[in-house]
DNA sequence: GTCTATACTTGGATAGAC
DNA sequence: GTCTATCCAAGTATAGAC
């Protein structure tokens, strides 16, 4: 509703230089603090602006959030497309996937998801938001599944939707056991499980 | 610290009773509200009882909660072990915890950690306290899974821990997506496909 | 478009009556 | 051990100056 003019031209105003700092100080503040960490104060904190930019430019804390998770998804969603673009087979895949998620934990990208998630309990608004900013999530994960997984003989074992599916849920609970005993051991070990099924997999299919 | 007198006779009195009841509004309240909307006001008013009791029976709003959390983690935990063990084969261990974990989605047992284990990054005094409540689920999976894993020919491709670890994550990851779009079908889909793969792996075995 | 000041609300927590 | 009353801190949100 309340927005900053950003004019016809298509120029970066000043505004939306500003809206840009604002929502990467609300990431930051939602990997730091949480979501009940994350309120209009703490984030101009962060950023070292004014309290009430925020709602000036976004109305609400929580719209705010969520367009600081439209930012993450997407940059985050780039970076997954590119890394699996170049990838020959489920090994490859498995492969990348282990670093790029490295970096997600390493970086706490996935923590605004998982924090916003637990936080739609409690705002019911931000259910729909979400649930439309995880889909396109399990349909990336199942395509490349399906890419992948195509004349395997476990194609008719499997549904990739599922799998797919299953992969995102293993991410999350990944992110969240991850975060709270600070230890990435755990989350590359699955990972290295994955990979030695996978490599399995591919023995039987050839 | 703040403690109400249970004597060394070990009979409930009435203070020990309304402590329960705090409890049972608690997990009720962090079900349905989540963990920002579970304040020790909301609570008093789901239970019928008064705010400042829970500041006199448990010193503080997050130790209550936490209060919370091993009581569901208690019950939950006597039902798992029940169910368990009467398995006897890996195919068997699917199909319970199938069963149970339908309970679990339905009744939001596993909301209650989730919802805590997303506040601890706000709270950090939360995390030491929960991940010594999330490390015995981890030991029972790992427990269950070396029982019917022994012989299995996947057993030297398996550690039994990384298995578990991805398990529990597993668990929360898709206790997480269910409650967002409110769809249980595909985490039974992601069970009826593990199912699957316990029986591929048997015939394996066999 | 950004800042200061402020109104309003909710929640944590305690004191003191019962 | 429980309730009423209250204090205080923090947060959302808006009005209005700049």
């Amino acid at each position: 509703m309340t927005k900053s003019g950003v004019g016809a031209r298509g120029g970066s105003t000043t505004g939306a230089r500003t809206r840009e700092r604002i929502v990467e100080a609300a990431i930051e503040t939602l990997k730091t603090e949480g979501f009940a960490g994350a309120s209009a104060r703490a984030i101009a904190r962060t950023g070292g602006f004014n309290q009430a930019l925020v709602f000036y430019h976004f109305g609400s804390v929580n719209e705010l959030l969520l367009a600081a998770l439209d930012a993450t998804s997407q940059t985050r969603m780039a970076r997954y497309r590119d890394a699996v673009d170049g990838v020959e087979n489920l090994g490859d895949l498995f492969r990348v996937a282990t670093e790029i998620y490295a970096e997600d934990l390493d970086a706490g990208h996935i923590k605004v998801l998982a924090e916003l998630m637990a936080a739609s309990t409690t705002f019911p608004q931000l259910r729909t938001e979400i649930v439309a900013r995880v889909e396109p999530w399990v349909r990336f994960t199942e395509e490349a599944l399906t890419r992948h997984m195509e004349g395997s003989p476990f194609a008719q074992l499997l549904a990739p939707k599922d799998v797919a599916y299953a992969i995102v849920a293993l991410y999350l609970g990944m992110e969240m056991l991850a975060n709270l005993d600070d230890n990435r051991d755990r989350a590359d070990a699955i990972f290295a499980t994955g990979a030695r099924f996978a490599a399995l997999f591919e023995s039987f299919g050839a």
